[in-house]
DNA sequence: GTCATCCATACCCCGAGGGTATAAGCACGG
DNA sequence: CCGTGCTTATACCCTCGGGGTATGGATGAC
């Protein structure tokens, strides 16, 4: 029926980047005659045309628009089963948790260390990732918790929130909006916004608040750092949570409370429906640390 | 690296199922030695050791029990990707959506209507799927979009809320509580609860209202109609949507508000991370429904 | 001790996956 | 209008690995 095998489905991805069954076939190591017979044995398996090809030219077909949006779940799912099987298969297996870069350190770190004191409990492995890694990490298997932040990245997992802090908006130390004390969605509207490389639309409007119609320009940010800069050199203005803010004095910049804006929201993310035993654990730690935690900064009406 | 193929997969799970290479090799439809050498060779790629076995006994590792709990993610990646290519290849591609029966039957004729009016939209297929089965139709891609219910089942997927209704408690016409004009959570513990087939331990709790211990005991149930049969035979005691009990009126079950249980929330989901462009489009349908539709029933506070 | 059960080993076979050579289709330039 | 270059498809061969059968070896039941 559909034995269909990951190493097709690697060969379909190649020619769907390549466009070019001989560029694919070089870069996936083979000739490009078994790759083009390995491409007919899949359409024929699965009972589809996936390209057009004539002579001079290789298109995908709308099936072959559909495999290509469904191939990476599949790589993804079995990369995160041999990475989770030879964590699981060490001598000292560990837990490998991931969080963005300087948020909540504190936090974690107590979280971890309560962890650690469980009977019986695993190492934990904190692996700190860039702008958007946590929830790649997650979905392939290099990690196995995450604390992600920005909504759009929760797709996908099982979550549970942890805390919420007030946005403010981060604006050139002589912007005109920093002579006020706080602001609202609405002083931000037209005004350039950061443009995070991998963000769906989805992501850049839940940025904005949500209610507000979608900023398209702004320069390209990959991490908070890069933002400040982009915002000190007046390039973009930064709707960021509040604890970045503090963790960040800066003269160049004025960080103010906006007060209609979504919270940021920091949550616990792992795989959808795992229902490994110490993913139990560590939510209830996690969330038992949390009570004794107060997330301070400006408090949204 | 990590050249795992399918096939060793599902070889695999058969073994780990069974326990047993020969009765595994049997139900695959091959000999057992094969199937030896293929989960030895999977071992020597992975590089751990999965079973353990001595002649007369076989056992997973931890490493096995961690493969194991990811194999149903690349089988499900899998299929759902041969089922939409397959679907998307027709020669009038039509987008699938599932629904559990009886819920917004009059909203969701609405929505499709609405769909179809669109230029350029695809023949819309609705499928009307038993409990619990929506999310996995939307896992393996018999479906691409989906109504579902009760909070766990959002798991691993993208949702927007459609609406939510509050909760009443379905109980024995003579029950001690059909008393009362309205009840609260606090009641209802210790009460015995019905227990869904698939549920992992998280979305019992859910269904209990998250704050209350999870109640362990009553009958196994599979659908609503069940559901409300064992609640008239006074076995069990249901937490049901409002619109349910709505159109399941019986003199011998009495339907009582519970003010403090938590919503139950009706929402349309789709894999998550999906950009195909028809969904957003009858998210976009959904939501503009939405508004003409007013839920009855009585209001929580 | 004998037997049954079950996994591992040994050995064979064939087909699928991969390679080379080449044909065939098509655009483009002279 | 005909080469030339680029690309995919066909033909053919070879090798490796997946699958089969036969059998060994370990172990628990009786």
């Amino acid at each position: 029926m559909d034995d269909v095998e990951v190493r097709e489905l690697r060969y379909f991805r190649a020619v769907a980047d390549e466009l070019n069954f001989s560029r694919a076939a070089t870069r996936l190591g083979i000739a490009q005659p078994p790759l083009s017979r390995a491409i007919r044995q899949l359409e024929r398996r699965i009972g589809v045309q996936l390209f057009v090809r004539d002579t001079r030219q290789v298109a995908l077909t709308p099936a072959g628009h559909a495999l290509l949006a469904e191939t990476s779940r599949v790589f993804d799912a079995v990369s995160a089963a041999v990475h989770r099987t030879r964590r699981a298969g060490r001598s000292t297996p560990s837990v490998v948790v991931t969080a963005k870069a300087g948020v909540a350190t504190e936090l974690l770190r107590r979280i971890v260390r309560g962890y650690a004191e469980l009977p019986g409990a695993e190492q934990v492995e904190v692996v700190v990732s860039g702008y958007g890694e946590q929830a790649a990490m997650l979905r392939d298997g290099r990690a196995d918790l995450a604390f992600i932040g920005s909504p759009a990245e929760y797709a996908g997992f099982d979550t549970e929130p942890l805390y919420s802090e007030p946005r403010v908006a981060a604006l050139p130390a002589g912007h005109e909006l920093a002579s006020r004390a706080t602001l609202s969605c609405r002083d931000l509207v037209g005004l350039p916004m950061p443009q995070w490389p991998d963000a769906t639309p989805a992501e850049r409007v839940y940025w904005a608040g949500r209610d507000y119609d979608l900023p398209t320009h702004g320069p390209e940010i990959r991490d908070s750092s890069q933002l400040l800069e982009n915002v000190a050199l007046g390039q973009t203005v930064g709707l960021i949570p509040s604890s970045l803010a503090e963790h960040n004095p800066r003269p160049d910049i004025a960080y103010r409370p906006v007060l209609d804006a979504s919270p940021y929201t920091t949550v616990i993310a792992w795989p959808a429906g795992s229902t490994a035993p110490w993913i139990a654990r560590f939510v209830q730690i996690a969330s038992s640390q949390l009570v004794t935690t107060v997330i301070d900064g400006p408090s949204s009406p």
